[in-house]
DNA sequence: CGGGGTCGTTGAAGGCTTCAACAATTGAAA
DNA sequence: TTTCAATTGTTGAAGCCTTCAACGACCCCG
């Protein structure tokens, strides 16, 4: 894992030259700039997650995994949530099993089922994981206590089907 | 571009079966929901963005590419603004080209810099891509006009640095 | 006991991204 | 003026991620 960190400027504002190529503009629009202000956010925490995840050494997919497993799951069923193909479950699992962060439990209801689960490694590395990226993310840091308590009111209705 | 849409259930719910591998717990701690809330809207989002990009038959990073050219800019800008590496610009560049969609242009004041400008087709293209994606997300859908409007307002001081 | 359907795996293919090396060009120092 | 380090865009090699098609093992309904 020598993937280098993409410095991902981004929404940072990296040193640009003579032209401008920012945000598309919406003025006259507030549903439009809605939109971009979200495209925004999500590559800030984008940021976020990539750092979280180097710092543990591990892939973005692969912490995505990680992320997901909190009680052993039956590997299709993480593919469906990840939205991969079920082969790909099946190469990271390969990966984090190497490095003894989850093993593959046979379900005694059906042979077919491989389920996936956190070894006691892996649920350390998971909780730092979460742990950094709770306490490090850059939204939490440009607002204060009401606005945040704000934010997530409006956004447990927005994501919440 | 044949690539099929990522089905991506996501947050929208897939149908899970015994275990249920979800958002990870965050009861007790508030900055920690805000946090998954977050990535919960990113997913969302990306879903948008992948449907709006292969609406137009272009692949993500061409279409992040299309989005910052509103006017002109020096190739080296925009591999800083999206995070890229330069020599990723150039490909992107070739494929846009390829399909009349961008040009490059020679900059009068240093001969070492290639400009990318939209053509005619770029921009409709680009026109096309934005207001779909502005009029489709889903962040819009599950909000109405008062709760957007707060969101927007609390994103404009959570995003801009 | 069959046969259609499901689960996880494998191998092939293609796209995306980075890195190192390169020619052309710039800017400034000697 | 000449030289030399730094910058811009390009190319080729390499690695990772992701999908697709095919496969053996397995479940369950007739």
């Amino acid at each position: 894992m020598a993937t280098a960190t993409p410095p991902h400027p981004g929404t940072a504002g990296g040193p640009l030259r003579s032209s401008r190529p920012d945000l598309p503009a919406a003025e006259g629009d507030p549903e439009g700039e809605l939109v971009e202000l979200v495209i925004g956010l999500m590559e800030t925490m984008k940021t976020d997650l990539f750092a979280a995840a180097e710092a543990e050494d591990l892939a973005p997919p692969q912490a995505f995994l990680l992320r997901l497993l909190d009680e052993p799951a039956p590997m299709r069923d993480l593919a469906e949530t990840m939205g991969y193909d079920a082969s790909n479950i099946t190469a990271l699992a390969d990966k984090l099993e190497g490095r003894g962060l989850v093993e593959r439990q046979q379900d005694p209801a059906d042979r077919r089922v491989r389920r996936l689960a956190l070894t006691t490694e892996g649920r350390a590395v998971r909780d730092r994981l979460q742990r950094r990226l709770h306490s490090e993310a850059t939204v939490l840091a440009r607002l204060d206590e009401a606005e945040r308590a704000e934010l997530r009111e409006l956004l447990r209705r927005a994501v919440t089907p």
